[in-house]
DNA sequence: TATTTATGTGCAC
DNA sequence: TGCACCTAAATAC
């Protein structure tokens, strides 16, 4: 369950260690059957996060596109390189780290890391390599050392380069993949402020601004205290460029952290505690009926486009 | 054991 | 606007 901040996290993760390697490519699923035979040995040059999109490029020009929906996951085996500094919140401790070049050892133990819900990271059930498929596994991606499993996308495809551009050129800016923030930010301020729609609405259109989900909505619009509401060309021009950039500052934090961690009021203890409570992290997100953390009036649910809608009605004007 | 819910999108009407 | 799609965990019974 992938806002932004995750699928970056996984195209860092894959261009680490999948990335100019030929890789053996199935579908233990067998739904995805046909791409994968497309792209089974062929070299991984490139994995692009934008938005919520993945673009796995190959050395054939061939794009492997991935959007994992509400649900997709990936789960990866073997000798996994940590993501940044090593801050991310992990569930049981995995199992020794195979080294470089020695997973082809007799007994190679493997982890399995867990990207798109909830991270986690633990022993894998057993030694076995490579890893049995667990669950329902629409492609896998083998190097050698490390097995990539995509569970549960919503989007598995192979493009030409052409197509895959032509599904970028359809998202709005993403902070992570624009040369000039403040630029990009006037192209959010123009698709924001000409349109009746409800700003909330907006910020959840990937055509406007590009990996912002139901939560970093929820969230952004409390830390602008703006009511979601609002029709969007009522919100002032520089509210939407606070909006951009404080996205700007959420996606890289949660890329870095692999949490979403949308609090600004907490000091590092604080912050320890709600990496590793979820009921801490957000300030409306998730807590219909609760008070509000500033003011105490309880949080509103409502129905917008069929999301659940969090907000503060007294803090949010 | 069955039902509900979820960090999402796309298409038919 | 409503539904279909996809999977798994949480919750209800």
């Amino acid at each position: 369950m992938p806002e932004g901040h995750t699928v970056h996290r996984v195209a860092r993760q894959l261009a680490l260690d999948l990335v100019g390697r030929p890789l053996a490519v199935s579908s233990p699923q067998g739904r995805f059957a046909a791409g994968a035979a497309r792209l089974d040995g062929r070299t991984m040059t490139g994995a692009t996060a934008v938005g919520k999109q993945l673009f796995c490029t190959f050395d054939t020009a061939d794009v492997l596109r991935v959007h994992l929906g509400l649900y997709g996951a990936w789960d990866l085996y073997g000798d996994v390189s940590p993501l940044g500094e090593g801050e991310r919140v992990r569930g049981s401790l995995g199992a020794p780290r195979v080294r470089p070049g020695s997973v082809m050892d007799a007994q190679p133990s493997t982890r399995r890391l867990r990207l798109g819900e909830d991270e986690s990271e633990h022993a894998a059930a057993d030694d076995a390599w490579p890893p049995p498929p667990l669950g329902q596994v629409r492609v896998r991606l083998d190097s050698g050392s490390v097995v990539a499993d995509l569970r549960g996308p919503s989007a598995c495809e192979v493009l030409t380069a052409d197509e895959a551009a032509a599904v970028r050129a359809r998202l709005g800016p993403d902070p992570q993949d624009v040369a000039d923030l403040d630029e990009a930010g006037e192209v959010v301020v123009e698709r924001v402020t000409r349109r009746q729609v409800a700003v909330g609405q907006l910020l959840m259109d990937q055509a406007v601004v590009a990996g912002i989900g139901n939560i970093y909505r929820a969230e952004l619009l409390f830390r602008a205290r703006l009511d979601p509401w609002t029709p969007g060309r009522r919100v002032p021009a520089e509210v939407v460029r606070g909006i951009w950039r404080d996205w700007a500052v959420l996606l890289a934090d949660g890329i870095r952290d692999g949490v979403m961690l949308t609090r600004e009021d907490l000091d590092d203890a604080g912050r320890l505690a709600a990496r590793h409570d979820p009921t801490l992290r957000h300030w409306v997100y998730g807590r219909g009926g609760l008070p509000c953390r500033v003011c105490g009036t309880p949080v509103v649910v409502e129905e917008m486009a069929t999301r659940k809608l969090y907000r503060c009605p007294v803090c949010q004007v």
